[in-house]
RNA sequence: GGAGGAGUGCCCGAGUGGUUAAAGGGGACGGACUGUAAAUCCGUUGGCUUAGCCUACGUUGGUUCGAAUCCAACCUCCUCCA
């Protein structure tokens, strides 16, 4: 990687969010000279962001910290079609109203990233269904469809991959990387946008959409895109203890989330403190060459950090204390995620079952059984193996909980209400 | 439009009339070991009021004592021909 003189350029490199670049000394030159507004698209197909995609949270972030304007896309448009790049099949339709809400999900979360505001470094947050949705078809096609070449489009391996495999792309999908292209020729237009960012999955669209300028006359933008993220063992990021690593409070608690990250594979633990966190890097590699269990204490600063960014300091820390009590002290941690039980239903006491599954620590009496005869169910710290085992107001701790755990890292307390 | 092939559980993938809730693998979850890690090993992996019942092999009907397995129509996808 070529030494960059542009302070997010050199960051970005720095700390391994570079995976491809179009044009660096160009991109380089652009950033240093000027202040640059770029962009990068969500797509509104969850009701919260989860945990991949906080990378690029994170560039636009370091985008506005080194004095540039970063432009969070919500894909209220290209919503309605789906991307099918790298794709093996056509994901449902979503409906408007769908995406709707999941972009009121997903615009929470940047505000604890970004400044908005209308100043020239403040962030923008824009909706591309503004423009796309009032498209005419015809005029479109003329304006914009003649400049694609389907055969190129057809040579991008985010789609030569799913025709080899002889899956079919239907029409609609086919033109998401139109609409695509078209966003961040409009974006210019609009705002002077400059650079697209997105994951190296989305380097096929980018390129278009910068052809797409070359042919319209903007002027020359340029592409940037993130390294696929995977652990080191080889998963995909962002799921773990049962479900993905949402970035939404009421879907995720930052409990849980600080969890995720305290439980990072060991290897991984320098590369994510570079990309998660603002820490400076000589902190980071001091804390990555942390060697045996000592290592541990690096990832509950990587927790703690991660967490302060997206929930707040004090949450972030008030999960490192939950967790700090619950695993190290072997306590009862009152500030753990916990769940409301009617009183009355107490009285009459509910069944173990039923309670796991009303936890949130199965999905059914049938998987909640099958815990219990695992073995991995306790309440209150003793293990539980009658599967008909009534809970009542008398197991009510001194601080007037139940916790209830599912093996060792889930704990969830019981409170009367 | 014609001919042929395919559609199985979260995913991949066996299974061509009966002990098939359906081999195997992956993933996920639990356990052991550890350091709340990885690797490894073991177990679990449709639902329920669980010695039983219900739902399930693209959809809907049919044949049969009995069907994921046979038949018909339909839907979707693939290949070749036009």
């Amino acid at each position: 990687m070529s030494a960059f003189k542009s302070d997010f350029l050199r960051i970005m490199s720095e700390r391994g969010f570079i995976h491809q670049i179009s044009d660096e000394s160009g991109l380089d030159q652009l950033f240093a000279k000027e202040t640059v507004t770029a962009y990068i698209g969500f797509d509104p197909t969850a009701p919260s962001l989860h945990a991949g995609g906080l990378i690029q949270i994170m560039m636009l972030y370091w985008m506005q910290q080194t004095g540039h304007r970063p432009v969070a896309l919500m894909g209220g448009g290209t919503g309605m079609v789906g991307d099918p790049s790298f794709k093996e099949e056509a994901r449902k339709l979503l409906t408007v109203e769908t995406i709707q809400s999941n972009i009121d999900g997903i615009k929470q979360v940047f505000s604890s990233y970004l400044n908005f505001g209308d100043g020239p470094r403040d962030a923008l947050m824009v909706n591309n269904a503004e423009w796309l949705l009032p498209l005419n078809y015809l005029e479109f096609l003329r304006d914009v469809g003649q400049h694609f070449s389907v055969n190129r489009m057809l040579a991008f391996d985010s789609v030569k991959q799913r025709l080899d495999r002889e899956q079919s792309l239907s029409f609609l999908e086919f033109n998401y990387m139109i609409l695509q292209a078209y966003d961040f020729v409009e974006l210019n237009k609009r705002y002077d946008v400059r650079l697209q960012m997105g994951g190296s999955d989305q380097w096929g669209n980018i390129i278009n959409g910068i052809d797409l300028g070359h042919r319209l006359g903007t002027p020359q933008l340029y592409a940037l895109t993130t390294p696929l993220l995977t652990t080191s063992s080889g998963a995909k990021m962002g799921k773990s203890l049962g479900g993905a690593i949402w970035l939404n409070a009421d879907m995720l608690s930052p409990y849980d989330f600080w969890q995720y990250w305290r439980n990072t594979e060991d290897a991984d633990v320098g590369r994510f403190l570079k990309l998660y966190t603002t820490l400076p890097l000589a902190e980071v590699s001091r804390l990555a060459s942390l060697g045996g269990s000592e290592i541990n204490e690096a990832k509950k600063v990587l927790a703690t950090e991660i967490t302060a960014l997206l929930h707040g300091r004090a949450a972030a820390e008030l999960a490192a204390e939950t967790a700090r009590k619950t695993f190290e002290e072997g306590a009862l941690a009152e500030t753990l995620p916990s769940v409301d039980v009617a009183n009355s239903t107490l009285e009459a006491g509910v069944g173990i079952l039923s309670l796991l599954v009303t936890a949130g620590l199965a999905s059914s009496n049938g998987e909640a059984r099958r815990h219990v005869q695992g073995g991995a169910v306790r309440l209150n710290d003793q293990p539980v193996s009658d599967e008909r085992r009534s809970v009542t107001l008398q197991d009510l701790s001194p601080e007037n909980v139940i916790k209830v755990s599912l093996g060792k890292k889930k704990h969830i307390l019981v409170r009367p209400a």
